[in-house]
DNA sequence: CAGGAGTCTGGACTCTGTCTAACCGCCCGC
DNA sequence: GCGGGCGGTTAGACAGAGTCCAGACTCCTG
C-alpha cells in the first residue's frame, strides 16, 4: 500500500516554479505552510517544521520566508507589530483582523469594491494593497 | 512684543477634551506630534522631545502614546513589521507606504471609495479599517 | 576526486517595546 | 500652611523578534 498523498513532489514542482531551488528545508517550511494553508509567524513555522523529525535553524526559516515573499509564493501580512505573518493563500484577498486574540481571516477581494485608487506619486508603482479591518467583540 | 504662537495653551486644552491630565512630558510629546503633523515612530517622539530642554524617559513616551491612542488623540499606522508609526491626523484617511524609504503619506478619504464592506464574524464589531497602498520607485 | 557556489547552522547581537520598584510632585483635606 | 496619598515619571533590567556572521556542509561540475 504506497503512500497516498505524499505532498513532497507537488512542494518540490511548485518551488521550481518560483525559480526557488529546493532543498530539505525548503520543502519542510513550504509543507508547513502549505499543509496548514492558514496564517502562520516565522516562529510558528519554526515549531511545526522542528514538530516533525526535520532540525532547521532559526535563520534558514527567516532566510526561506524572505525568499518565499520575494519569489511570489507566500504573502506577508503585517498586522500585529510584534510579528510578521505569512499567508500562503495568493489569491487576492483581505483580512479580518481580531484585536482581541490575534486571529486572521481572509476576506476574498470580489466581496469589496475598491473605486477611485489615487494616482501614484511620481516615479512610484504600486507594490501592493492590504486592506485590513480590525475586530473586536462587542456589542 | 508677546510671544505670539505658543502652543502650549492650545495642547493643554486638546489633552483635556481628551480626558487627559496635562504634564509637562505629555505636552512635549503632543508637541512633538502636533508640531510636525507627520507619522513619528516612538523612538522618533523620544529623540524629538529630548532634542528640546524636556528630558523625558522611554517608558514615559511609551505609556504616555499608548494613553494617547487609547483616547482617541492620535492613530497608531503598523506598516513596518519593524516599528508602530503615530499619525497625529485623526481624520478618516489612508495610507501609502513607500516599502523601499519607509515614507508615509496620507490619502484623504473621500478619494478612494470602499464598498460593499463584508458582514463581521458573529459577536464582534469594527475597531478600525485602515487600507495601505504599499508603493516603490519603478517603471 | 577536487573545486566551488550556494545553503545551512548556532550563537551572538541589535532593537523595539515591556516591566518593576523606587521616586517625585501635585492636590486635597485638615 | 502641613502632611498624606496617589497618579505620573524614572532608570534600568528584561523579553522577544529578527539579523548577522563565520564556519561547516552539500551537491553539482569538470
Amino acid at each position: 500500500m504506497p503512500h497516498l498523498t505524499d505532498p513532497r513532489p507537488q512542494l518540490t514542482e511548485r518551488l521550481r516554479e518560483h525559480g526557488i531551488g529546493p532543498t530539505h528545508q525548503r520543502i519542510e517550511i513550504a509543507r508547513a505552510l502549505f499543509a496548514r494553508m492558514t496564517h502562520l509567524s516565522a516562529d510558528q513555522v519554526l515549531a511545526a517544521v522542528n514538530a516533525r523529525h526535520a532540525e532547521t535553524s532559526k535563520a534558514t526559516v527567516y532566510n526561506t520566508l524572505k525568499l518565499f515573499v520575494e519569489k511570489g509564493l507566500v504573502r506577508e501580512v503585517i498586522v500585529d507589530p510584534t510579528k510578521v505573518f505569512y499567508d500562503p493563500n495568493m489569491a487576492p484577498h483581505h483580512h479580518f483582523y481580531d484585536v482581541e486574540t490575534g486571529e486572521i481571516t481572509d476576506i476574498e477581494a470580489d466581496r469589496i469594491a475598491i473605486g477611485g485608487l489615487p494616482s501614484l506619486p511620481p516615479g512610484k508603482v504600486a507594490a501592493g494593497l492590504d486592506l485590513i479591518i480590525r475586530i473586536r467583540s462587542g456589542a
